[in-house]
RNA sequence: ACGGUGGGGUAGGCAAUCGCUAGUCCCUUAAAAGAUUAGAGGAAAGUCCGGACACCACAGGGCAGGAUGCCUCCUAACAGGAGGGCGGGGUAACCCGACGGCAAGUGCAGCAGAGAGUAUACCGCCAAUCUUAACUUGUUAAGGUCGGUAAGGGUGAAAGGGUGCGGUAAGAGCGCACCGGGCGUCUGGUAACAGAGGUCGCAAGGUAAACCCCCUCCGGUGCAAGUGCAAAUAGGGAAUGAGAGACGGCCCGUCUCAGUGAAUUCCGGGUAGCAUGCUCGAGGCAUAUCGCGAGGUAUGUCCUAGUCAAAUGAUUGCCCACGACAGAAUCCGGCUUAUCGCCCCACCGUUUGU
RNA sequence: GGCGGCAUGGCCAAGUGGUUAAGGCAGAGGUUUGCAAAACCUUUAUCCUCAGUUCGACUCUGAGUGCCGCCU
């Protein structure tokens, strides 16, 4: 078996304004209990991804742990997702307090349901 | 042993895998990859005070506005801290206190109550006097008039010192003793203040977290401050001084703009963005020394986060006390608020034993 | 991150420390009417929470909670 990498750098993230003002405009929407995507093909070859998340769900603190495993559920499933699609996934409330292999059969769930994956991927 | 008081410390640990940010090394044109080191708190929080730092304003002084408020000291400074005084609470260890002035002036006090501020006479008590009645024939009782009174009752949150004795028609600091209070003197203390003896019958009560007065202090804005580089777009200035653009494969030609300045170059300002400010500091630790203490001084030693759609995480296993509050954003000194627990030291009370 | 403001019935709100906290809209009940509308009457308050000052606090002071705005 080949050693895959699951880096994920700050070069793969979306980082500017206009970038997101973009992806909020003209991307695709879906959702599930733990999070909403936004996509739109890439601009450049390779695809990138931003983790957000709503004033409403909490404070600074909260909200900053929401983004922490919402970019760790990203970098695990890296590798099963089209590379040239922009991601923008948007915390939800419930992300904080479920356990994480749960969050993880929701998302791939999710993924494909709306035909992201590259290929497909076991859940439990 | 149980209950309590004060102070200090700690804030799950170990291992494995996959990651994130920064520094260094290696390699390279440069990156990437690799190796290695470091990587949230006691409150990082609230932004409640005080500074540093930066920019703006500013001769000096005052007014206005704001803040502090027993005293002395510590400190860069403070509304913080230390020690002391006074008052209050607790059996005690100990804890709490916005604790200057109402005798500078102005204001406020609903309802109740006679009276709420140069105090007051509703009930009551008492003298004088008038009328009536009784008989004990100069006293008693009832009522009226005009005075005295602040003892008693009643109102209120609050009624112009308290207790006792004398005194009086009844009373009253009216007089006296003790307590409390004012004033000045002496002694102790740096001071707040305490003590002693003297003197004044007591002097317009409460409220300043009402306006205000007094004492001391304060210029404003906050790192999204500020500084540098700088695409784009619109407009400006300077120099040169006649062409520029569209149609078209090219020339001619036609149209549009142009000496009321085209076009080019430069300058200045400057948005997005990038860099800087940015972490070595009133720094930590150890020892010595001065001080009751907060702290000061000297010597040695250490370098310990620096992000920006915002780094410290995820998963798994084992152990136990079963893990609370909570996440740096310019940096320090405090205060306040949140917090599952655990450990250490000193002291107090009760009970029992020696 | 920094700076500033607000909180009073279901809604909009007034309120000098002092009687039972004004007023409007809405809701409920009643009067009136042949039935309605309009009108009139009645009814509804932990003054965001906890302390303190005061005889007495919506009001003054401190601490906390929630919401909103500005600086980019």
């Amino acid at each position: 078996m080949v050693q895959k990498r699951f880096s994920l750098p700050k070069s793969k993230r979306l980082l500017t304004a206009p970038e997101f003002d973009h992806i909020f405009s003209a991307g695709r929407r879906f959702e599930n209990k733990h999070c909403r995507v936004f996509v739109t093909p890439a601009v450049k070859s390779e695809g990138k991804v931003a983790f957000i998340c709503s004033k409403k769900v909490g404070i600074s603190a909260k909200r900053n742990s929401l983004k922490r495993r919402l970019r760790e559920l990203f970098r695990l499933n890296q590798h099963h997702i089209s590379p040239t699609i922009d991601f923008v996934l948007s915390a939800k409330q419930p992300l904080l307090n479920d356990p994480f292999q749960v969050v993880n059969d929701h998302f791939i769930a999710l993924l494909r349901k709306n035909k992201l994956l590259t290929h497909e991927v076991a859940t439990h």
